[in-house]
RNA sequence: GUCCGGAUGGUGUAGUGGCCUAUCAUGAAAGCCUGUCGAGCUUUCGACCCGGGUCCGAAUCCCGGUCCGGGCGCCA
């Protein structure tokens, strides 16, 4: 049986008279003698309880009064309309029960009254996420998951999942964790790519996956995590540039929907919320290198991957969502294909926040002789790739794809300063708990 | 990994060799109070990261460690 009959987010002055139960956390009781105020607090919103000493029992009133902050209560009373009361209504009580009570002191407190460091709030994460402001960018994210799987599939993605626990160490230069696997040794996938590849064999056509990938990097930094959430999309007899159309639009789509959807979670956050605008703009590699040595002066060879500060400064005088294209072929790994004409330069690309990098995607080579030779280009052993060269040799469709960090577009898309921010149970370098 | 900064009640902080029996806010405990909405008022409680050193004297200076924040690097 559920508990409660409404949520406090669904009570309004207009249904003044009504009986409800509400179900939440103590999160403030405010004891003036005579009155007394308990506002109870959901995932919803807040009510304010009112118990006039001359209209409740004693022992009701001594109860209230002696509940600990962020206790489990449950409240049944009736609605009234009250201007003086925040949200326009109270609850007169008729029963008021305490759950489950919570320990003093609390660990931090979700009154936001004090500032609280990040690391103390990710110590008690299920207390932070108790703070309004921090619960809405969570449910931002379902919401963005939720429109996203709809936008996949309304152009005929089918999701799949593909294996976290792998064999292979050789997929290239990142750092993989070890784990045990039986008698063997296994790793931890660091991308999905090579399974999506594969099933574009499996003649699937079209997939994609959201799930987890993680990385033994030892980044230190508010925009890199260890374990991360990919969104990642693979699209046969499609080239680069079809798959940056469906990346803009998942984009698009996601603050779209957001920006329909979220309000009282945007309110929450107090964020002026902008959705961008298709097309997003699209610059080479090269187009880039120009405009940052113009801007700032600073020693870049063409054919550098960019610097931390060449992306900063591009960002800030781009000003919006980007893509950046036609990477020279020795940054981008080597199931990138080269252009045919130019095998120096690629059909990779990148999409760009002013911030950060949001996603990397590319048109794939296809043919098993070009995979083999640009394996080997990489200084990598082709036999660690047997599994997922087989695929190219009895029939590979041309395809391309893209891999989008979940975190980071919700981190963009809600201007959190930390990635950190926008993950429940973050995994970093140091940190393992909870 | 590296550079810079930091660690003081449950939480967030003040403090730059003696004025620290350590500041302030929040919190907690007790009391007063009938409209609070960061309620108010009174009383009380609670802390110098760990180890070594310098000094008559260390929260403060030095060394080592641990942990944290920020920048960069790394991130096929």
């Amino acid at each position: 049986m559920i508990l409660r009959t409404h949520y406090t987010g669904d009570v309004t002055p207009e249904i003044d008279g009504t009986e409800v139960t509400l179900a939440g956390f103590a999160h403030e009781i405010r004891n003036l003698g005579g009155i007394a105020f308990l506002v109870l607090r959901d995932r919803k919103g807040f009510a304010q309880i009112t118990l006039v000493k001359k209209l409740v029992d004693k022992a009701t009133f001594k109860k209230v009064a002696g509940i600990s902050r962020e206790s489990v209560v449950q409240v049944r009373g009736m609605v009234k309309a009250e201007a003086k009361a925040p949200g326009g209504f109270e609850i007169l009580p008729t029963e008021v029960q305490v759950l489950n009570a919570a320990e003093v002191p609390l660990p931090m407190d979700p009154t936001e009254k004090v500032e609280c460091e990040l690391d103390t709030r990710l110590d008690s994460r299920f207390m932070d996420i108790r703070r309004p402001c921090v619960l809405a960018a969570f449910e931002i994210e379902s919401a963005v998951l939720r429109v996203l799987r709809d936008y996949f599939y309304r152009q005929g993605i089918t999701e799949v999942f593909t294996p976290k626990i792998v064999a292979a160490a050789t997929e290239g230069g990142t750092d993989l964790f070890p784990i045990s696997y039986f008698e063997r040794e296994a790793f931890l996938n660091q991308s999905p790519q090579l399974y999506k590849q594969m099933l574009m064999g499996a003649g699937m056509d079209r997939v994609f996956e959201i799930g987890p990938i993680f990385r033994a990097e030892e980044h230190d930094t508010r925009r890199h995590l260890n374990e991360a959430i990919s969104i990642d999309i693979e699209v046969s007899f499609a080239d680069d540039k079809d798959v940056m159309d469906i990346l803009e639009g998942a984009v698009v789509s996601a603050y779209q929907y957001v920006a329909e959807n979220c309000s009282r979670q945007l309110a929450a956050l107090n964020l002026d919320f902008q959705v961008p605008k298709a097309p997003f703009k699209r610059i080479t590699y090269t187009e880039a290198l120009e405009l940052a040595k113009e801007g700032r002066n600073v020693p870049m060879q063409w054919g550098d991957d960019l610097d931390t500060e060449t992306e900063r400064f591009l960002g800030e005088t781009i000003g919006e969502h980007y893509f950046l294209t036609d990477w020279p072929s020795s940054i981008k790994p080597y199931y990138t294909l080269p252009y045919e004409d130019r095998p120096e330069i690629c059909r990779g690309f990148d999409l760009m926040h002013p911030r950060m990098e949001l996603a990397s995607g590319a048109q794939r080579v296809h043919d098993h002789a070009m995979l083999v030779e640009r394996i080997r280009g990489k200084g990598l052993d082709p036999s660690g790739f047997e599994f997922y060269l087989k695929a190219f040799r009895y029939g590979m469709p041309p395809h391309a794809g893209w891999g989008l960090g979940l975190s980071r577009l919700i981190m963009t898309m809600l201007k959190l300063e930390n990635i950190r921010d926008a993950v429940i149970f973050p995994r970093d370098r140091r940190r393992l708990v909870p």
